[in-house]
DNA sequence: TGACAATGTCATCCC
DNA sequence: CAGGGATGACATTGT
């Protein structure tokens, strides 16, 4: 490839041939042939010089219309929004203030030359353009985003000063300019303000509201944000900020519960109260497993519990009531979405399980319905049952069982969880008792709640007969016989599984004597094994030299001695013993 | 937060 | 065939 740039300067038709030959080779490797092509890329450049003169130009006049735009908007301080402003006069002031301003980087206006775009379209556009404004908040109708974070703070905390905008380097480049831009309109909106064209008083909070919504990359600036909102803000707007402020934020937000209660009795919050809910309800449940919107369905449904789960879901609750459980559980968005949290179902669960009040069948799924739904399927089979007394019972039920779950998480360490009747014994053996009461209690509860005219020890224990007879003087309907029939199922199938339980750990404890025992009898033989193997050495010992000596004895007719080397002693089955020469032997084996 | 133990429950086999 | 014991497997809950 290097040798192609070198006859690039002046090209001759071979040269080009060898590039359009190379190309053919190199085109699988992604290089376009008008990489090769002097001319062509001298087209490009001058193709390029004049697209930037045409942006210059367009930006140029984009700027004009803004500034004219501008010059015709005034902000509604009701609705937040920029309508077009009907005095010449300031039209005039506005102009004048607005000069400096640029935006430079909205190329999207000049799409819309000639369209006279209110300036909602035009932040519209901005929100869109800029990847600053996530696209679920650009979708946001009818705000005001032209304030930033630094402005609000100076609208709240000095409504007199200036904005500041000693929070502009914390922008990036470009965006530091847009932003000042920004200030700069609303300079003038707040020139006017001071002046008395308007009253300020409404506008601060309404642009509050909307401006965080539009508050870019909160992330690159948790801490100043945090210096620049007043916790009361971001605290009462939670829901909104849950998908743009990070966690670091709302933990500032939830430590400084304490300066927010005063916000709550005040015509801010009533403001909001309504918003708030409707974010509340809008952010909050599709945010969590399928459990919890269920419940939280369930609750809001159920129009007994409306008043007080929505009560518990306002503001000026989580506010007062909350503080704890907020700096409990630091990693929380906010406090709405504790409850919402799937983590949150979980000591739900418990409660359900040991608390007493949810039950266990698995087709009566009380781990998902929750403790309300103690009839469970039995009602859902038998709905006619229920009729009477299911409501009054459900309520009775899930009121101390959801405020116990919220006492429950919001101080699972200062609370012993009283509210749900099982606190935490100081005793391993009394905390069991407890469970296994709790879990006894689980089906006399259902027993209680389908009205059941005996004991649950009754009908797990009673022989078949008796039980049988017991049935039949009782009338009793479907779902009692159904849950009768159950209760003595799992009784019985508890006490069998704990007797397979004992009998399992028995046969482990009796396999494990019988092993130490086995090994006990092993090492007893290797000891009487070794011992007898030292005792059959010296038996040899004692044998051979028995030999040697007997061997010593025999001397043949001239006195010699036999050689043990060539002879040897055998003796034959009557008990006779013979002399035997070992040559002999080795001939007979020869042979 | 994962491991682990205790317990409950269900399904299934068998008597 | 129903009732129930035995037991493996899984779920739940607490530590």
């Amino acid at each position: 490839m290097m040798e192609i740039e070198l006859p690039k300067m002046n090209p001759s038709q071979q040269d080009m041939d060898l590039i359009d030959i190379l190309w053919r080779q190199d085109i699988d490797l992604g290089a376009g042939r008008e990489v090769f092509d002097f001319s062509y890329r001298q087209k490009e450049v001058q193709l390029q010089r004049q697209r930037e003169l045409e942006e210059e130009k367009r930006q140029q006049r984009v700027r004009e219309q803004e500034k004219a735009l501008l010059a015709q908007l005034q902000l509604d301080e009701e609705t937040g929004e920029f309508v077009p402003r009907p005095t010449p006069a300031n039209n005039a002031l506005t102009h004048a203030n607005t000069a400096p301003a640029e935006i430079t980087q909205n190329v999207a206006f000049t799409e819309e030359d000639g369209d006279a775009m209110s300036f909602d379209e035009c932040m519209q556009l901005l929100a869109e353009t800029f990847p600053l404004v996530e696209s679920a908040e650009s979708a946001a109708p009818c705000l005001d985003p032209s304030v930033p974070p630094s402005t609000d703070n100076s609208h709240v905390m000095m409504p007199g000063e200036m904005p500041m905008l000693t929070q502009t380097p914390l922008m990036p480049g470009p965006m530091n300019q847009t932003w000042m831009d920004l200030q700069h309109c609303l300079n003038i909106q707040e020139m006017l303000d001071m002046s008395g064209y308007v009253n300020p008083a409404p506008a601060t909070s309404i642009q509050e509201s909307n401006y965080s919504q539009y508050l870019p990359e909160l992330g690159d600036i948790p801490t100043n944000t945090a210096e620049m909102c007043p916790p009361a803000y971001i605290n009462t707007f939670e829901g909104a900020f849950n998908s743009v402020v990070p966690p670091s934020l709302n933990q500032i937000s939830l430590k400084a519960e304490d300066i927010n209660e005063g916000f709550e009795s005040d015509d801010f919050s009533d403001i909001f109260y309504s918003d708030m809910e409707a974010k509340v309800n809008s952010a909050t449940l599709p945010c969590d497993g399928a459990n919890t919107v269920d419940q939280l369905e369930e609750l809001s449904s159920d129009p007994l519990l409306k008043p007080m789960d929505l009560h518990s879901l306002s503001p000026g609750d989580f506010n007062v009531g909350k503080p704890e459980a907020m700096a409990e559980f630091p990693d929380s968005d906010s406090g709405l979405s504790l409850d919402a949290s799937p983590k949150m179902s979980s000591p739900e669960k418990s409660l359900n399980g040991d608390g007493s009040f949810g039950f266990s069948d698995s087709d009566m799924d009380d781990t998902e319905d929750g403790p309300g739904s103690a009839e469970s399927d039995y009602a859902e089979m038998f709905p006619l049952l229920f009729q009477s007394d299911s409501p009054q019972q459900s309520l009775t039920e899930k009121s101390p069982v959801s405020q116990s779950q919220e006492s429950a998480i919001e101080q699972p360490k200062s609370e012993p969880a009283e509210a749900s009747g099982f606190s935490t014994p100081p005793f391993t053996k009394d905390k069991q008792k407890r469970r296994l009461e709790a879990r006894i209690s689980r089906d006399e509860h259902r027993a209680k709640t389908l009205q059941i005219p005996f004991t649950v020890d009754m009908i797990i224990n009673l022989p078949v007969d008796d039980f049988n007879e017991l049935m039949s003087k009782h009338q009793l309907n479907e779902a009692q016989l159904a849950l009768v029939r159950d209760i003595r199922r799992r009784g019985k199938n508890k006490v069998a599984a704990q007797n397979c339980r004992k009998r399992k750990m028995e046969n482990i404890v009796g396999l494990e004597y019988e092993l130490d025992s086995l090994k006990e009898e092993k090492e007893r033989l290797m000891k009487e094994k070794s011992k007898n193997s030292k005792s059959l050495r010296e038996m040899k010992q004692q044998l051979n030299s028995l030999y040697l000596e007997v061997f010593s004895m025999l001397k043949d007719e001239q006195g010699k001695p036999y050689s043990p080397n060539d002879y040897s002693l055998q003796q034959t089955s009557d008990g006779s013993v013979f002399l035997v020469p070992r040559i002999k032997k080795t001939l007979i084996k020869s042979n």
